[in-house]
DNA sequence: CATATTTCCGTTAGCGCTAACGGAAATAGC
DNA sequence: GCTATTTCCGTTAGCGCTAACGGAAATATG
């Protein structure tokens, strides 16, 4: 524990009463501003830290929302987290995270961990959850976010976008531009729910073409930069006359590239290449790469919003899904 | 608040007194296996989520440990925090992270806020603090880890690397491949006090064998490719013969990289490029980037230990500074 | 079989704070 | 001046849980 100062020894050292000690702190009402000032000045001088466990438990208010996410390198959810912190930051509510490395078990364990403390929201990445995480989340009565993606059955309110939509008009502008022999280069499926929903829309899509995808590479690390070029080297080499890779991700995307630029394979014109995500740090590759923004910023904020929304009304308002248009960035490189 | 239960619900159906109750969920000793059981099975019938609040109120005990950083969008302190989550997860404590977006007095703010939470350890990225949050740090008696950097003092524990070193050894590797007509790329400094002890290591370095900076560009925003792209191509406008740019961090480098890429410029021969972190996204690059390995990962293992040991002796652990030797990787582009 | 020990469970008290109420003092109203 | 209102502060009673102690029942010990 902090130094074991408590509102007590405010209390007497400003000679009032604890509550009045703990109204002036709060900035309450019902308090005049000299003591208002004495208890201030009290409080400074002994460098009193406010017990939010106490205070929490007597309020039954507990200042923050709980952030599940599966990772923070992806470089995925950091603009989502981004969003969140700026909707949060004017209110009171503060966020905190959990992750899950992309595993269920843990998932449900770090959701179970998050709603003991009582927090006013809870925003969890995702629509899959393992049963026991279910359960848990339809008992709460925590006004709850799923956030990313909407295919799929919400719990209670959620924010995203369609990842099979995503997939599916990728595939309908790849084709546009006239590429047809076409490869798919990913992470290993099973744990990426999303990404495999873009999997399904993508190969939907060309089937609404009659084209079927030539070749699919899933390895089973995460998205790498490295990785993206590797595979994209096997790949080419296994399918003469491919023409075109849809990744993942635009990191995988980049990865890509990168075999291109050192291969001195141009692009598009020999082959064309599509990401997921719009990720600033491939603006600096020497094409513009062709990919989906996937609106993390703008998802992480509205949750956050609906969390706010949840607590300020005193009406229970009700679960709500808000399902975002992406589009699609042709860039230079399809 | 999530659904109303409280321990009492649990202890009535199970027909057990609180306490029972409270020490069967906890597995605590001093109860039978039969009335666990019982505990066990009431608990998950009726879906009790014990509170927390009120559990830590009363053992004063909270399993949290505080995390403050600048940001999760830098790609450096996400490895940070995968560190301290690996050491973590063993233990019963889990890391809270929070941000303060490179400002010190939103950093303040937010060590206040966690210490009001009674955390069982904090850990604050960098030296450098407001007065105000000084005066809260060396109040505290909850275990502190300032991390990252080395290069000052430390108000209690420190496990980091030294900047300063880092850029006075990366100049003397840099001149040692026979570059003289040297450039600095970089973000503005004033609130990046890492990359700014790196400047000054740099230009010290390249003092001890009597060579001056060529040219130094500090633009104001963070670090992007796209930005150290832009930036690289003015700097080599406007500085004829110049043979080397050092990046104060590997994805300005990279944006760097990009322009040599894009304008057939040959690396290292005619210009050569150096950063800092030794981000794996950059190792899908066409050629080796120098860079000095920021041990990320080592340092936020290394600051979550130090808190897990604090909370398990009995004895007060005095403070300690860990520094780590940082290792330059030479690649391929100087 | 009597005593010592262990196993198991309940009772009491309180963690540090705040909601709710009530009441005294200060101000307003006529 | 006296009542009505407002301003300010204190008292009481918990929030939901656990530490600490104590005691009954079950088991061990000789």
């Amino acid at each position: 524990m902090t130094s074991d100062l408590t509102l007590k020894d405010v209390a007497l050292l400003a000679g009032v009463s604890e509550m009045t000690a703990s109204r002036a702190l709060r900035n309450a009402n019902d308090v005049s501003i000299n003591t208002r000032k004495k208890v201030m000045d009290a409080a400074a001088s002994i460098g009193y830290v406010p017990n939010r466990i106490a205070g929490s438990l007597a309020s039954k208010k507990v200042n923050l929302v709980g952030v599940v996410i599966p990772s923070v390198k992806s470089y995925v959810f950091s603009e989502v987290l981004d969003g969140i912190s700026a909707s949060l930051k004017p209110s009171k509510l503060r966020p905190v995270f959990g992750l899950t490395d992309y595993d269920l078990d843990t998932e449900a364990d770090v959701i179970r961990e998050m709603l003991e403390w009582r927090p006013s929201g809870l925003i969890v990445a995702g629509l899959e959850h393992s049963e026991k995480a279910k359960k848990i989340l339809k008992n709460t009565t925590t006004p709850l976010v799923e956030i990313m993606d909407t295919d799929g059955d919400p719990i209670d309110s959620c924010v995203g976008v369609s990842h099979y939509s995503a997939g599916y008009n990728m595939a309908l502008a790849i084709m546009e531009k006239g590429h047809r022999r076409i490869g798919f280069l990913g992470t290993k499926m099973s744990s990426d729910f999303r990404a495999s929903k873009r999997f399904n829309g993508f190969v939907d899509g060309l089937q609404s073409n009659g084209i079927k995808l030539i070749d699919q590479e899933n390895y089973s690390s995460g998205s790498s930069v490295e990785k993206g070029k590797n595979f994209t080297a096997e790949m080419l080499k296994r399918n003469q006359g491919l023409d075109c890779i849809y990744c993942s991700t635009d990191v995988i995307a980049m990865g890509a590239v990168m075999h291109c630029l050192e291969a001195g394979i141009s692009i598009p014109n020999e082959l064309a290449i599509a990401g997921f995500n719009k990720l600033s740090m491939a603006s600096g590759l020497p094409i513009k790469l062709a990919t989906t923004d996937s609106l993390r910023f703008e998802i992480g904020k509205l949750a956050a919003n609906m969390i706010l929304e949840r607590n300020e009304q005193n009406i229970t308002s009700p679960a709500k899904t808000i399902e975002l248009e992406t589009s699609i960035d042709i860039g230079t490189s399809i």
